[in-house]
Formats: structure tokens, sequence, C-alpha cells
DNA sequence: TATCAATTTAGAATTAATCTAAATGAAAGA
DNA sequence: TCTTTCATTTAGATTAATTCTAAATTGATA
């Protein structure tokens, strides 16, 4: 009996068509903490399934960001990030590389009334920034 | 004799010169809670200015930037938005309009040695995400 | 196996942002 | 005040991310 991948799990809880494309693209994010962006994605999995287009990967990440199953991060200022991760976590962004770390701890953000000026307060996204290992010593020529 | 606005303190105290430009962008940021975004600016300022360039603006705004006299805020997926108010706070931003919203108040966001995965952090945004009061309303049917 | 709707595809279109090179103009010195 | 100079402005081209379009393909179901 075929094993059954977390991939085709995935298409299944949500309804969506088992396509080789889709496998490639949930295969690369399962358990990938490096905050791809879509062109990211694209070149790895392409790498593995070429002649795929840019534009399926656009598609699958808007299928599974609207699922609930895809954080989309607008923490990078040149691109969008995707977070496959999707409880609840904090980022730590490197000002020179943007590589996207993850900070798993709670913290206690309640806002008095008074301060929420009207809104409705649903969640919210610590972004933490910094140097990286690799960008630190670096840092101290600026 | 002349009154000196903030526009001109803060031109000549950044080196710049006073274009006419320069102080009707600078005028139409200083005390902006708005958190517009370039686009937003160019309408505003060209309304009083026809013929400006938006290039003028993306200019002054990385000028501003660059001298530390301007926020630029990564927390809007469509497009960077601006804050002329450089102390530390954070953002509260409506995921219908977009309305961006301050949260002046400081909380204690430590993070022990073994979280930092080995970076170095030097500082933090939080961003609150809900719905304005306008939008609040409209939320029930989602 | 036939059907049908979902999906993929290439490429065009859109949008934010940056870049370029020429024209302009603010400011400092003569 | 007149010149000179260099920062700034400008229009438009360019780039890059993302979205859209319409035709071709294909997975799933009957």
């Amino acid at each position: 009996m075929k094993e059954k991948t977390k991939a085709q799990d995935i298409c299944e809880e949500l309804g969506l068509k088992l396509t080789p494309q889709r496998m490639a693209i949930l295969g690369y994010l399962d358990g990938n903490t490096s905050h791809p962006s879509a062109e990211d994605i694209f070149a790895a999995v392409s790498r593995r399934f070429p002649g795929m287009s840019l534009a399926t990967v656009y598609n699958t990440l808007a299928s599974l960001k609207e699922k609930g199953k895809l954080l989309e991060l607008t923490i990078d200022p040149a691109k969008k990030r995707y977070d496959p991760d999707t409880r609840p976590h904090h980022h730590l962004i490197c000002l020179d590389c943007k590589r996207v770390s993850d900070i798993d701890r709670a913290f206690d953000l309640e806002i008095p009334d008074s301060l929420r000026n009207g809104f409705q307060i649903t969640g919210n996204h610590i972004e933490f920034y910094g140097y990286c290992p690799e960008c630190k010593g670096a840092a101290v020529k600026r």
C-alpha cells in the first residue's frame, strides 16, 4: 500500500486536485523554515520540475493562503515571503541579507481599549530586526 | 522678521537645499499620522504644486529616511508607507481598508540569547491587525 | 472512457519603485 | 548683483514583483 504524503493530505483536506506541480511546491514548503519568496520557490521547484510556470507558484500560494495553510509575511520591503508554519510566532530579519528567522515565544501584548483607536484587534506579529550571525561582523563597518 | 518653518529647520539640519517641492512635501508630512504611501504624498502635494514629479517624492523620502527623519513602514503588503514620527512606537493596520493607526505604548520584548539564533537584535516593531471602526461592521459579513 | 471543472501555462498587463541623463535652480563666493 | 557650481528636479525609460488572461491540459468523477 502506498504511503500518503503530507502534500496529498493537505490537498485532500482543502479539496484541491493533486497535480504534480502542487505536490512539488507543497513538498518544498513542508517543514521549510527559510521563509522563501515566490521566486525562491519557483527556482527550487523548477530544478526538479522544469517547464513549470511562475504563475502556478503564485496560484498555489494564493490557494494555500486563502485556506489558512500558509502565512504571507510582509516583512521584507522588496517582496513577500511565505511561511508554512501557521502557528502564531514572530520573526527576526537581518537588515543586511534579509534572512528571516523564527522566534517561538509568546509575548503579552494586551492593549487597553483606550489605545485601540476603536479598532477590533484580531492578531499581532512582532518583527525583530538586527544582523544575522554571518552579517554581524560586517555590520561593524557600517 | 520671517518665521522659520519646521520644513526649513529640517532641511538646514540635514544640509539639504530649500526647494519649494521639498518644503511642500515636508509640510505635508509634518504631524501627519495617516502613514501615507509615496503615491498618497504625490497626490496631496501635486494638488498645491502641479507639475511636480513623482521621482521628487521618492528622492525626498530617500533623503529623509537615510538621515533618520522618516520611517519606512513595511506593513502594507501592497506598498511602502511612510511615518514622520520617528519615535519608537507600534502600528495597527486594518485588514480591510489598510488604514494604519499608531500604538503609543512600550512593550517588554526581551529575548533570551537562546532564542536569538545568533542574531544581534537592534530593534523591533509590532504590527497589530484587525478592523478599523469603519470596517468593523462590514467584517461581520465575512 | 467521456465529461467537466479545476489547473497549468505563456505571455501580456499592472503597479511600485528605481534609474538615467538633461535641464533647472538654490546658495555661496566674487 | 553676477557667476559659478553642484544639488535637485524632471520626464520618461527601466526593473521587478505580482496579477491577469485566455487557451490548452489534466485530474477526478460518473
